[in-house]
DNA sequence: TTTCAATATTTCATTTATCAGATAAAATTG
DNA sequence: CAATTTTATCTGATAAATGAAATATTGAAA
């Protein structure tokens, strides 16, 4: 004989419910919002998403490293250099060589690029309170608190499963 | 002279706190546990992203047509379609033409497809706890609630985008 | 029925994202 | 100080996501 049909009674698995799934939930409303951001927003300045992300980062913390950018928005840091490049090229951004430690560069906006900068943030305030006008204020804040909570567990995450192997 | 400086004052906008903004915490935490799911578990299984989540929602569904999975978890249909065919040519699911309406394909899981899905479900299960582990009972059903909501939201948003151009 | 618009799927061309080195400058250790 | 390790960045190959046709089929309207 073949095989023993009845060892290991292969006892299915209850399914899952997608529609209230949270880690499901977040993948999909993080990559709609993505998505959204590319095609009403970043695509319209003449940037893709990596490179919108950066000049809302630059923005936001002022001179900050190549890795201080990628870390903040979770980034890879290849794709990170890459974006940054292509906008100093484009004369959006300035990069200095850090004199205390020659391995950095500092990144700066430029007037152009604090331009687009500000574009951002009026279409990035524009666009939150259209996603979030259902909510009530408490919600809200609730959601905010409890995403912060969150983010920091996934870090945690990453940090113990690089650990052992990596 | 070449420009009025004087004109337009290009009042800064105040930037955004990214920390605390929700759509970036979305699209941070979002992507974060969609590299979480290649990384410790599709990777595992042999299967890339695509080809995990259409076994989600076969599994969970049952038959389905192409553009059903698709929809569920807001995947590109193209993408869906190719991933369909790879797990076809692997044995683990099946399409049937459907009868009544020859465009359509039928999506069945095969008993390969049918461990995998328990494979996933139990990954899933685990990872979904160890992300939450953290939040109260209450807090988690509140977030999912309003994670529903958000959902609901951007699928109203993405359609309005699409009716005045597309 | 003929024609036209809508739907389901597929395919192709292109852009993005990801991962794994390579390089170079600190920092650390013996 | 030499040797080693860590950190910051960059580069290139590869994999994945995206968007725009192309195809086939259905349903509706004239």
């Amino acid at each position: 004989m073949a095989k023993r049909k009845t060892k290991k009674a292969p006892r299915r698995e209850t399914p899952i419910d997608l529609d209230r799934h949270l880690p499901a939930q977040l993948m999909v409303l993080g990559g709609t919002i993505g998505r959204h951001a590319v095609r009403e927003g970043a695509r319209k300045l003449g940037l893709d998403l990596m490179e919108w992300r950066v000049i809302q980062v630059v923005g936001t913390q002022g001179r900050s490293t190549i890795n201080q950018v990628a870390d903040r928005l979770a980034m890879d840091r290849g794709g990170t250099s890459r974006a940054i490049a292509r906008l100093d090229e484009r004369g959006i951004l300035s990069r200095t060589a850090d004199a205390k430690d020659r391995r950095r560069s500092l990144v700066d906006l430029t007037p152009k690029g604090q331009a687009l900068h500000d574009d951002i943030v009026r279409f990035v305030r524009a666009y939150r309170e259209r996603l979030l006008r259902r909510l009530s204020a408490k919600d809200r804040d609730q959601l905010q608190r409890t995403m912060t909570n969150l983010i920091e567990e996934a870090g945690a995450m990453l940090a113990e499963c690089w650990s052992p192997e990596h």
